[in-house]
DNA sequence: AACTATTTATAAGA
DNA sequence: TTCTTATAAATAGTT
């Protein structure tokens, strides 16, 4: 977003980088906060510079959103804090990822195709469309994968979380 | 940001908070991960949607950096029905999940070269090469996938029978 | 869900 | 570091 494209991986220079991220938290802070006052949500963000050094932004507070966050979902069972509709869920979410991985067979068909086309003089046309297609498909396959991962690992925090004694 | 300037308050409109809430916080979440992935910074951001649902993002994860900002040490807790090895291998199993999307990005890399290698006049022995790597590493990709998620799910299983009374 | 006209964020540079 | 500025990216209103 500047004088020229990045691309989004490890600035190299350390002191880049020390200035990228200060300025990218500046950002990041700001667009909570637009956040949290457009829509009246409630909003937490906390960040480790490279160093190691702590930032956070909060809307009402960091710790209510997080006390929230933590504290949401764990049905109050007796004998026990954990609530199987949480355990249910991760159960779904696995099921949607071997579905992901089903896809993703699919792709590597195409692959196959592609490369058959290379072995013969050039590559053709449809066989360049696939390969852009399979592009794509990539590129979606690893933000959903993200997505998924980032699901799951909020549900087992709940479980990791509602293990531990309440604060 | 778009056709017209807007003051940064409370949208009135039900319907367009909504919608604006939507787009904002896929915004605030790819910036989060731009910040976490340029600087090797930890990031955590927690959302409430004006409705009360949560979303989150987290680099590496939501609440390992929960942890480390509220300071708090993962202390093993007995006496309880869940031990927390099945809930903490379920979390290494989610930080391998993220590791395979990562590699999954180098292999789109090299996917990027494929192409551009084809919109030359015929694909060269070096592309045909990577392209026949890249579709091992697919196959490999999914061989993974599935197992991951199949041990995940004996995981999680696990976890919904530790909820039910012991018989 | 897509599409653009604009506004905003920001990469380099000073 | 702080300011400037050219350009990339986000997004408000629209369809």
């Amino acid at each position: 977003m500047g004088r020229r494209k990045i691309e989004i991986k490890m600035v190299k220079d350390s002191s880049s980088r020390q200035v990228t991220f200060s300025k990218r938290r500046t950002g990041l802070f700001k667009k909570a906060n637009e956040l949290a006052t457009l829509c009246g949500a409630e909003v937490a963000v906390v960040v480790f510079s490279p160093g190691g050094k702590p930032f956070s932004f909060g809307h009402p507070n960091v710790d209510s959103v997080a006390d929230r966050f933590l504290n949401q979902d764990p049905e109050p069972k007796d004998g026990n804090v954990i609530g199987t509709s949480s355990a249910e869920k991760l159960n779904q979410q696995l099921t949607d990822l071997l579905k992901q991985s089903q896809a993703e067979k699919k792709r590597g068909e195409i692959l196959d195709k592609a490369i058959k086309a290379s072995h013969k003089t050039s590559i053709d046309d449809l066989s360049l469309n696939e390969l852009e297609k399979l592009k794509r498909s990539l590129e979606n396959l690893r933000e959903n994968l993200k997505v998924q991962a980032n699901e799951m690992e909020a549900s087992s925090s709940l479980l990791l979380l509602a293990n531990k004694p309440a604060k």
